[in-house]
Formats: structure tokens, sequence, C-alpha cells
DNA sequence: ATTATCTATAGATCTATAGATAATGC
DNA sequence: ATTATCTATAGATCTATAGATAATGC
């Protein structure tokens, strides 16, 4: 390929503590970054991000560029600080999830339903804006990193729970088995929730239809005993 | 949500033979032609569509933004004629793979195979426009219809292959069973192909590896007889 | 003679800032 | 008094065009 570069690959702009957001110290300062949040969220997710101005933003929040800039020092750092929330949301929700606690008493199918049908909604009813992170993933390492972990964090607490319930399983070998079908299922639904390039037969037909099939198929592939 | 377009959404503009592309009648127009599309594929591919200017296409294919524009109504005529060659090649490439003829005496593994290895190989070392792709697909009706037809003619193409060794299926209902393996494996590969976003944990390992995993599932839930 | 390319730039955006005005809360 | 918001606009791009120059092929 070619350079995409012309210079030295710029280190990453991601960090923990975005010192490009003000910290807002009124309420009403808070509630205003919200909405710019908010509206950028919904912007970025329906046109994508080159798309949406700054004043498409603020128009959308209710306030101008003026202050949009007030509170974010480019529409960089707007971008990361939504990138950064829907990040924070995202873990809390994953670590709830795969908690132990959570799971106590319930069998392996249980928790796959549950996962496939929770994604699925939270992957409609939320706006993503898919394309910006795409975008800072391509350019920023440690956004990738980043994003690597949080999955992470998903699959690891998943297979951790489906560990925990060996003894459920048939396959010879239960953890790479295991490990296969959460591949399977995280692409089988990413794929869903972005019809757009990807057509499935599956794709027609009603969701509670699309999870019956996969959970069907990866009972059989783990061998997992109905007792 | 909300409504992406504050009018009437317009009509699709993708239509199968663009006008806003001038035919090119000297030898030196079609080269010339053939570099900005080169250039445009790779450029798209590599920064995304809105932070490549007409200008960098131009200086990448070796001739200025004029010349561009002697041959390309605008930049959306650019990236539409970008997208009509892709997809004829891609249409070429699946109707040469699924010819019934050419897996005479073939069974449903080696067909398989051969899907995975193939998609692997084209998507790794073709630049493609995902980004771009997917910016048109949200816009414009026809251009969906057309990646649907596309992404159905391969995936009809693999199911009658594979109905014509039913005999190999275990399944109790093979051609169900067939077409849930089929959207497995589309997953599973555009999940590969793009780890930007949804890291796996077979993603450190080898394609082989995850060829041979994901062919070990397919032929498990198939229940396809070796013979 | 016609087609293709280049040079130069007008016009349209869009980002980001400076300076004025309004709201907040000690 | 400080923080937040608005108005107005400078400066930076980028698209697309007009008009001049160069290459092609009948």
């Amino acid at each position: 390929m070619f350079p995409v570069n012309e210079d030295e690959m710029a280190r990453s702009q991601w960090i923990e503590d975005l010192e490009w957001v003000r910290p807002g110290l009124q309420t009403r300062s808070q509630q205003t970054q919200a909405k710019l949040l908010d509206a950028a969220a919904e912007l970025f997710a329906a046109k994508g991000l080159a798309a949406t101005t700054v004043a498409d933003v603020a128009a959308r929040a209710g306030c101008t560029t003026g202050a949009l800039y007030h509170h974010f020092k480019d529409k960089q750092a707007l971008l990361f600080a939504l990138l950064q929330r829907t990040s924070e949301e995202y873990r809390a929700t994953i670590q709830a999830a795969v908690d132990p606690a959570r799971w106590e008493g319930a069998r392996c199918l249980e928790i796959l339903r549950a996962y496939l049908e929770f994604s699925l909604e939270t992957g409609r009813n939320r706006p993503v804006s898919k394309g910006a992170a795409i975008e800072v993933a391509r350019e920023d390492e440690g956004f990738r990193e980043h994003l690597a972990e949080l999955r992470s964090e998903l699959n690891e607490g998943l297979l951790a729970l489906l560990m925990a319930r060996r003894d459920e399983i048939g396959h010879p070998e239960p953890e790479t088995a295991a490990k296969f079908v959460l591949d399977v299922l995280g692409s089988l639904i990413s794929t869903r929730l972005d019809e757009l390039l990807l057509p499935t037969f599956l794709a027609d037909r009603p969701d509670a239809e699309f999870v019956d099939e996969a959970l069907t198929a990866a009972a059989a592939y783990l061998g997992l005993r109905t007792d």
C-alpha cells in the first residue's frame, strides 16, 4: 500500500482525562455539555462525522457555535468526549452484565440468550456514530487499544461465565469451543445490526427467530447438555 | 429518531449507466480515468471519503483537478463510478465462483473452504472504500438494493451448490441449516476483515487456524458426512 | 478539428476566534 | 466577579469552472 501520513505517525491523542473539555462549573454548563454530546451522537450517527458541522450540533443542542467552543477545544475534542462518554456507559453496562453474582444459578443458554437480546436491543435504540469511531480508530492507536480492552472485558467476562459452567459443555475442548462460539455470536450480532453492507438470509426474519437459530447452533456446537 | 433530510428524501442517484462519466474516446482518456479510479480507491480506503480532496485524487493519479472534472461531473460521480467498477468486478468474481460446472465433483467442505480463503485474501489485498460505500448506502435506496442483489447472488449461488449436495448434509432441515451456516461464515469473514471495532478471540491466530475452526464448526452444525 | 489537460481562481463552506452581552451564584 | 452564551467574522479549505495550452487521430 502507501503511507497514510506523510510525516511520522502522530502519537495517540486518546487519553482518559480530556483536558480539552472545560470542567463546567455551573449546573447550566453541564446541561449544555450533555445536550451538545447528545446532539453530536445523533447527528454523527445519522449523517456521519464529516457531513455534520459544528453549527449543526450547536443548533440541535439549542445553542450557538460560540457556546460549543466554550466547552470543547475543537471539533475533535467534541468527538473524543462523545466517544469517551459512550465508552464509559458501555463499560459500566458490561461490568454489570458479566458480574458472576448476577448469574448465579443460571445456565449457559440463559446467559447467551440475554447477551444476544440485550445486544440487539441496545444496538437498535442507541445512536452510535460507528463511522466516527472507525475514523478515530483508523488513526489512533490508543483508541484502538481502548476498544480492544472494552471488547475483551465483555468477551472474557462471558467466557468466565461459561467456564464456570463447563460441566454443561460436552465439547472435548470447552474453552476453545466457547471462545469460538463467542466470536460467532459477536459477529452475527454486529452483522445484523449493520445490514447496510452485508445482507444475510436471516435479515428479514424477526429478531426472535434469529436469536433462537443462533442459540440452537451454539448449543449444538458446544454440546450443551439439556440435562 | 429524527429526519435525516429536511425536505423529502432524494430519489436514488445510483443508476447502472453513469451519464455523468464522460465516455472517453481516446486511449489516453481511458487510461487517465482508470488511474483516477485507482487513486480514488486507494485514498478513500486509506483516509476516508471526506478527508480525501479531489486534488488529492488527481495528484495521486498524476493529473490535475481540471482533468478530473473533465472526466467526472463532480466528486460524487467519481465515487459512484468507483463503486460501480468495484461492483462489476465483484459480480464477475461471484459468478465465476459459484458456477456449478466449476465445482463438479467437489464436496461441501471444499467449496466452503475456498469461499473462506478467497474472501479473506481478496478482502486483505484489495482496497475497499467501505466507509464511502456505507455513506452512499445510508442515503441511496438504489445502491442498497444493488448491494443486496450482489450479496444475494453470492449467498444464493453458494446455497445452490450446497443444496446440490444435500445428501452430504445430516441436519434434519438441510436448507435452513445451510442458510444459517452461510450467514455465520459471512459474518465471521466480515468481522475478521474489519477488526477495528470488534476484536475477537481468534483475531491474533493465523488465517489458517481461523478457517479450520470455522469449517469444523460448519461441518458439525450441518452434520456433514465425512463419507 | 477534436479531445484532453493544465493554470488560475471565484464562490461556497466550515472551523475557530474576538469581543460584546447575559446569566449564575458567592 | 465569574462563568456561560451570543453575534459577527477572519482565515482556511475545498469544489467546481472558465479559458488557455497541449496532445491525439482522422
